[in-house]
DNA sequence: GCCTCGTTGGCACTCGATGCCAGTCTGACA
DNA sequence: TGTCAGACTGGCATCGAGTGCCAACGAGGC
């Protein structure tokens, strides 16, 4: 991750990872399936931990609201403001970096939707009923925007709130 | 196109889409930034028609009515559903698709925020306000979400009509 | 001491993508 | 008609990501 902060995330190759954290190359992606992973690692294993958190709260709590508490229970940054804002910028400023990230939050989708179409009250064998995935993939947009302006603010904003304000504004009628 | 539909978009390469054109594998990439530009190549320009056709639209309406009109206009198929579906199924099956296409649908969010920004009375040099951003990506999700729901129904649904439905599943306020 | 299994590293290879250079074609101009 | 500029093309070399295969090493069980 230090090299990737210190000459950029396409600039840095495997071999310069693995020479720095001891390794072979060829042990590198036995760790790491891709490059984007030693960056978006997490995201996966976040999902996970979403999914069992939704999983805990009443299917009469209305899915934006639990997807609300949900998203911000597990996020559970725990690492340096500073710090997280300089990977965050990274993240929104490689294409290649930026693209596996939505694809990681279409997982977080894929692992929602069930949840959130038992709230609907929606047939399991609906499949033509797009209500429970566009809800999940709007939160989703989101949080992704409420990101994006936080870096965009220099971590000035609070995200939470800067999140519940991008909620705010699709939801409002008078959008 | 034909080679990534008999065989598959991963399996095919560039030799042989090259050898088919007739045309080297260096002239290729002329005509072609990458491989996923075969498949969405149509999506930038898209974006750029649907930008010029929200220009035209009088900033009283409001910015979902705005989105929905431009999204249609644009969308102009052209092409017979069977094949589209193939396509649209090539599309959400792939990752590498996926993720690029993805990567071309934030392009057309840059393209269409400082409009619904205009639109919303934010102003301009606002850099925290996130709301245009999330209608915008809010909107994308649902075409996104929308497009997934008709492959998934291999045809069946009206593209519009779940797209509406879509819109209506988020912004209901029992949400 | 042996055998097994998990981890590792090296090697070769495929494939996407880029830079460089040389050849070809066309159209303008004297 | 000869020539010159510029666009298009192909071939070549190269880089970097990612994968498959196999041999070596080390820890632990029997």
């Amino acid at each position: 991750m230090a090299l990737f902060l210190e000459q950029g995330f396409e600039q840095t190759t495997i071999d310069q990872i693995a020479a720095a954290a001891g390794i072979s190359r060829r042990s590198f992606f036995r760790y790491f399936g891709t490059k984007e992973d030693v960056v978006l690692g997490d995201l996966a294993a976040q999902g996970l931990r979403v999914r069992e958190r939704l999983e805990t709260i009443p299917l009469s709590v209305a899915p934006w609201d639990a997807l609300r508490t949900v998203f911000w229970e597990a996020d559970a940054l725990g690492q340096p403001p500073e710090l997280m804002l300089k990977i965050a910028r990274m993240m929104y400023e490689t294409p290649s970096l930026r693209a596996r990230s939505i694809e990681k939050h279409l997982q977080w989708q894929e692992m929602l939707v069930p949840n959130i179409r038992r709230r609907l009250g929606i047939d399991a064998d609906d499949q033509e009923d797009p209500a429970a995935d566009a809800i999940v993939a709007s939160a989703i947009a989101c949080l992704d925007i409420a990101g994006q302006t936080w870096t965009r603010t220099d971590g000035a904003a609070d995200l939470a709130d800067l999140y519940d304000r991008a909620v705010r504004a699709v939801r409002l009628r008078s959008g």
